[in-house]
DNA sequence: GAATGAAACATGTATATACATGCCATGTCA
DNA sequence: TGACATGGCATGTATATACATGTTTCATTC
C-alpha cells in the first residue's frame, strides 16, 4: 500500500528513494511532471512537511526541478558537465607514503605587474602582486610547479611565511576562510623554465591548473599555477555520491 | 537583538548568514563548537525547526560537522580538493556560436580485446568490446578526439547510433541513468595518430580526460577518453555555489 | 472578445509539539 | 576502585497547522 521499502531508514529517505525508484526506471521520464506534494502525502501516507523535504533536497542534489505555484519535474541528467575532484599534489604525495620536499625558486614582490598579469588577474593595476615559484620533490624528484600571484591587501604577510614546511595552500585557505574558485585546466608544451625546474624535455606535456580565488565581495584575487609533470599524471579523481547498494 | 540581517531572505538563510559570518570573521574557529540549537533559538528569537534547517543544509554544504548527542562544530575548509567542472566540449562549442561537425574514423567490435584495456577498463574479458574513435570540429578545426570503449552489454546498440548528429554523450546517459563516474585527467604528448587527427604537430600537448561510468552494481563499464587540443586550453571551469553580494 | 478578478492549486516558509536517538557525566552500588 | 544505571542534553525525525507566494484557470464584467 504504501509503496516504501521497510528499511530502517528514515522516513524521508524512503520518499527520496521512492522518487529515484521512479525516476530510475523511466516511470517518470525526464522533464514529467511529478505529483504533487499532496498527491503524494495521500498515496504514500505521510506528513507534507516529510514529502517536502525529500522534494527539496533531491532538488538541491540536481534530480529535481521545482517551480513555486507550478509544480515539481524531474531534471535533465546532470552529467552534462562533470564534476571532478582535483586532490592537493601534497596530499596524495603523503598519502602514498612518499617524501615530500618543497623548493622556493624565487619570492618576490612586483611593484609594477606586467599588464598581462594583471588584466588575466583582475588586479588593481596600480598595487604591487606578491609573487612565489615554489617546486615541490616527491622523493628527489620534481613533481609539480606552482606559481602564485597574490594580493597582499588580502593576504599581508604572504611572502613571509615558511614555503618549504607543507602549507602554502592551507595558509591561504586560513587567511581567505570564505572564498569563491575558479578553475582553468589546461595542457601546454613545457617552457625552458619549467623543463629546467622540472626536470623534464623541454616541450613534453604539462598539465596547467589554473586557480582563481575570490574572498567575498574583495576584488582581491589570488591566483595558482600548477605545472604537473606528466610522468605523474595524478591528476584528479572524482567518484560522486555513491549510494551502497 | 535579533542579530540577524533585515534583508528579504527566509529566516533560515539569516540564519545561515549568521553562521557564516561567525566563521569567516574567525569568532568561531576551525574545529570550534558552536551554541546549541537551542541557545542559538534562545539568542536569535527563532524556533529551533529554523535553526535545525539551516545547521542541516550548512552540514550537507561541507561548513559544518554535527554528532548527534554532542554537538555543532565548524568544519576544517574543503577546499583542500577541490571540484572542478568539466563541460562538454560540444556544447562549450555551441555557446560561443562555432559551427559543430563530428568526424567518425572507427567504428567497430573487438571481439577479443587486449589485456590491457580489459584490466584498466575492468571489462569481462570473456566479452566484446565495442570500440568508437570519433573527432569533433569547430569550424572545420580539429578540437577533440574521443575514443571510447563501451559494453555491448550495457548499450546494446551503441555502434548502430548516428556519431556525426550531436549526441554521443546524451546518448550513453540515456541508456545508463543513474550512474557513476570517475574521471582522471592528465596531460600526454601526442602521438603519431593522435596528432595527425587534430592536425597537430606530433609530441605537443594533449590533455586526457579518462572517463569511467558504473551503472547501479553492474559490472559493465563505460569508458570515454578525451583529448583537447593545447591550443584551446578549454579545459574546465567551475564556480562553486555563488552567492551575490 | 478582452480585461479583470477571484478561486483553486502549487510550492515555500515558520512554528509548536512530540518523540527518537546518541553521548556524556554523575552518582550509586558492589 | 570499578561496573552499571540514569538523567541531562545534544541532535534527528515526524507531524499538524498556519500563512506566504507564485501560477493557472475560469467566470464575470465591460
Amino acid at each position: 500500500m504504501s509503496a516504501l521499502s521497510d528499511s530502517a531508514s528514515p522516513l524521508y529517505e524512503k520518499v527520496k528513494d521512492f522518487v529515484l525508484a521512479n525516476i530510475g526506471s523511466g516511470k517518470w521520464a525526464q522533464n514529467a511532471r511529478l505529483p504533487s506534494e499532496n498527491d503524494l502525502v495521500n498515496s504514500l501516507g505521510v506528513s507534507r512537511m516529510t514529502v517536502h523535504r525529500a522534494l527539496r533536497e533531491l532538488t538541491s542534489e540536481g534530480h529535481l526541478r521545482r517551480v513555486q505555484g507550478v509544480g515539481t519535474f524531474v531534471a535533465p541528467p546532470k552529467a552534462q558537465s562533470t564534476l571532478i575532484e582535483v586532490s592537493n599534489i601534497i596530499n596524495e604525495i603523503r598519502d602514498r607514503g612518499g617524501k615530500h620536499r618543497a623548493g622556493v625558486i624565487l619570492l618576490e614582490r612586483v611593484e609594477h605587474p606586467a599588464a598581462a598579469i594583471v588584466s588575466s588577474f583582475e588586479f588593481d593595476q596600480t598595487k604591487p602582486v606578491d609573487h612565489s615559484l615554489v617546486v615541490h620533490f616527491e622523493n628527489d624528484i620534481p613533481v609539480q610547479l606552482e606559481e602564485r600571484y597574490v594580493n597582499p591587501a588580502l593576504v599581508p604577510h604572504y611572502l613571509d611565511q615558511d614555503f618549504t614546511s607543507i602549507a602554502t595552500l592551507e595558509y591561504l585557505q586560513r587567511c581567505t576562510p570564505l572564498t569563491e574558485v575558479e578553475h582553468l585546466i589546461s595542457a601546454v608544451p613545457a617552457g625552458p623554465e619549467q623543463a629546467r625546474l622540472l626536470q623534464m624535455p623541454e616541450r613534453d606535456s604539462c598539465l596547467v591548473l589554473h586557480r582563481k580565488t575570490w574572498t567575498g565581495a574583495t576584488v582581491a584575487t589570488v591566483n595558482t599555477f600548477t605545472h604537473v609533470g606528466s610522468r605523474y599524471s595524478l591528476g584528479s579523481r572524482y567518484r560522486p555520491t555513491h549510494k551502497p547498494a
